[in-house]
DNA sequence: CGACGGGTTGAGCTACCTCAACCCTGGTGG
DNA sequence: CCACCAGGGTTGAGGTAGCTCAACCCGTCG
């Protein structure tokens, strides 16, 4: 289920396999995670804080976290969902920027810092990979801008929904059965709009035939290129 | 002007600087950037373009770079803007995934992305700092998120130019004078909002006696703390 | 059973957009 | 030298997408 590119070592002359297995000593930054502790966290339930020292960095292994600002006056920015694969608490800093919230009951991998900074000083094939992790989030946000910035509610729907469905495709799931771990208010406030746009949006979809609506997590695309086009502003 | 950290190399045993300066390699990011040739580029003109091979990445020397999206019907979102001392070009894709283009005459250092990585591949603090200034880019990408998704336009201009007057203090600049290189639509594209609404803001500050608007590329704010009011919801 | 969290729908409001006129400045050319 | 023009900025008037407030529905849980 995970593409994962065998990092083969710059530090040990031995370049076959068998010789690395010997050793018993995990590389990839997949199989530190692999072999890292399960933690199990219910929904609504935090993993980090916004100002919590990053002692760790995590891999969602089933469920859904939403990473998000709050501002004084309560109003919520989500910045990304992490679903099963991706890996949270990447950066730099020694704080986290953002909350990190199951919005379902979830498990993680937990890596700690020291380590993943220690091997990273060490192997630089293994700082490419978080580098590389950290890159796809800051490309994920700019997507995001793009429509906080600059497209309608409706748009901005649509362009959620193909997301998602691209996602799936991805991990080889349905392109068209798209479920929904997280509530209206979730999706409002990652797209910028209030929980009445986003259920009239949805509802807008169902009537034009384009999404079908079995309960509100499920939604199942009807018309994928006219979602398309209602993406990048037809209308 | 520039607080770099003096990177120790685990490669070679000379530890002491005397040894490094004899090598006559550059080893920092920073230092690299020093000995990188220079390239002036007129304002409007682009240094790279989405899609473009992502050959070299670049130092702001001086002027001012815009970092932006654009859509199939013309609509932009601004991602950032690039200052003197600023890093673009960074990212593990092949492609670069948004434009830049000078605001105004700029020069930049240009360093092959053959030669940072081929030194990440050996240099692990090298990676370090590429790590770290990525990390840079995605916390002023949540910022800008917060503003896009969740602040009125008042709120969105106050929270900008506050934004501006701290970069300032940090390069020892004016905290109160600000300089605006960029276009109000350059402003508006990076906001989310129209070139209209932008001015009209302006006014309003003005109005309000919080700001002085000498030219409309030159603001001084008069009332910071009642700026930080504003940037934060109060009213 | 009632309470509560989540979702939908309606009615009215408003912040911002759209369209349009006008101003200012700097550069160009007659 | 001045007239003209183009690009950028401001201001006004009116329209509208999405917000606010409110009612209501449904499923779940204690």
């Amino acid at each position: 289920m995970l593409t994962q590119s065998l990092a083969f070592t710059t530090l040990t002359g031995n370049a076959m396999a068998p010789a690395r297995a010997e050793r018993h000593e995990p590389r990839s930054l997949q199989e530190h995670l692999a072999a890292a502790p399960l933690r199990k966290i219910e929904a609504k339930q935090n993993v980090f804080a916004e100002g919590d020292r990053s002692t760790h960095i995590y891999r969602v292994e089933s469920g859904a976290i939403s990473l998000h600002r709050i501002m004084p006056d309560g109003r919520r920015q989500i910045l990304g969902f992490a679903y099963p694969g991706d890996v949270i608490g990447l950066g730099a800093s020694e704080l986290h920027r953002f909350h990190a919230q199951a919005v379902k009951p979830t498990q993680l991998r937990c890596l700690r810092r020291s380590l993943t900074d220690s091997v990273a000083r060490v192997d630089p094939e293994f700082g490419q990979e978080l580098f590389h992790a950290l890159s796809l989030d800051l490309a994920a946000a700019h997507d995001l801008l793009l429509s906080t910035g600059q497209r309608s509610a409706t748009e901005r729907i649509a362009t959620f929904l193909l997301a998602m469905s691209r996602r799936n495709q991805r991990h080889n799931r349905s392109a068209t059965n798209i479920d929904l771990p997280m509530t209206r208010a979730d999706i409002g406030d990652f797209l910028g709009i209030t929980i009445e746009t986003v259920s009239r949006t949805f509802t807008k979809l169902r009537q034009l035939g384009i999404i079908d609506l079995a309960q509100s997590t499920s939604v199942r695309i009807l018309d994928i290129e006219e979602l398309e086009q209602l993406a990048e502003g037809a209308q």
